[in-house]
DNA sequence: CGAATTTGACCGGCGC
DNA sequence: GCGCCGGTCAAATTCG
């Protein structure tokens, strides 16, 4: 669908395209740290969340090389640390062929059948059966796709992830999308549970996942994977609620979200919840784990406390 | 009554 | 090989 793109969207996808980095004020212009992926050199993304660098809170200050694969690190996205395929990673494809990823959008292989192979690498977006309608597939699989356990064998492609901490009672954001749960889990080593969300637009396989610190209960984790690929619905409330924060990077957000093409509504997303604020930057990465993000949390509350 | 959510079961991956 | 865990499914239930 959206591949209409001459490359592949999310390694050329630039959040910031369009708009002044100053438009965001947790992002500084002396500090450029968005970068088209397709330039994003592996190492920098290391970098950007090498402890001795700089925190998590500077990267959403403005201190940070941002992609998808140091996100995901750096939250250690339990399903994938180990085969995380960077953008660069698709980029080079090396043996694997970037169509078809299959298995790649969960890591259930047994979707495989019901992939699409149609759409190169677009991102969830574009797998326009994939997740809400194929999910069938998954328990009819045939007993015996060798292929599949082969497909298996190749790297799993995730898609993009984008994950934020925000401060929030409410834990499903609105972040101007529609979403449907499709599930929820007892998350280990916390009280609290992390809640699967998918987008209900049927040509979409954005996923979310939402979960609460137990650290800081106030402090929700939202996890974006796949790119949308439609507009968000104009249904949702078209203003920005005047509780919404600004600077929070909900138009930022909103363009790693939706597919290649620039998000127009971008700015009608309304969101109730605090958010990171732009003058915390002492708060040091420790580990891609768990922990890790506990420490974020502490850190951000504590900074984020009145 | 249709849509959305809840929730227990199921499945695959991974570490031991 | 086994058990744990994360992620998903889908029937049941609740909601609007």
């Amino acid at each position: 669908m959206s591949s209409s793109e001459n490359n592949n969207p999310r390694h050329n996808y630039d959040p910031f395209q369009g708009f002044s980095r100053s438009t965001f004020p947790f992002f500084d212009d002396t500090n450029p740290c968005i970068y088209s992926q397709s330039a994003a050199p592996t190492a920098a993304a290391t970098q950007a969340f090498d402890p001795s660098y700089m925190s998590f809170i500077d990267c959403l200050n403005g201190g940070s090389v941002v992609d998808y694969n140091s996100f995901s690190r750096a939250f250690d996205m339990s399903c994938s640390s180990s085969d995380v395929v960077s953008p660069m990673d698709d980029a080079k494809k090396i043996g694997v062929p970037a169509e078809n990823s299959v298995g790649d959008n969960n890591h259930n292989p047994n979707h495989n059948i019901s992939e699409n192979p149609s759409t190169p690498n677009s991102s969830v977006s574009c797998s326009s059966n994939e997740d809400g309608d194929s999910s069938k597939a998954k328990k009819e699989k045939q007993p015996e796709d060798d292929k599949s356990k082969k497909v298996k064998k190749e790297k799993r492609q995730k898609e993009p992830r984008f994950a934020f901490l925000t401060k929030s009672e409410i834990d499903n954001l609105e972040d101007g999308y529609r979403w449907r749960k499709y599930g929820q889990k007892a998350v280990k080593n916390s009280p609290y549970p992390r809640s699967y969300y998918r987008c209900t637009s049927p040509k979409c396989g954005v996923k979310k996942r939402v979960e609460r610190s137990f650290q800081d209960p106030s402090v929700v984790m939202t996890t974006y994977e796949g790119k949308h690929n439609h507009h968000i619905p104009t249904t949702l409330r078209g203003h920005a609620s005047p509780s919404m924060v600004p600077g929070f990077p909900h138009e930022f957000l909103s363009r790693f979200l939706p597919p290649s093409t620039n998000n127009p509504a971008g700015n009608t997303t309304s969101m109730h919840y605090q958010t990171f604020s732009p003058h915390h930057h002492h708060q040091q990465l420790q580990v891609p784990d768990y922990g890790l993000l506990q420490d974020l949390v502490s850190s951000f509350s504590r900074n984020q406390a009145p």
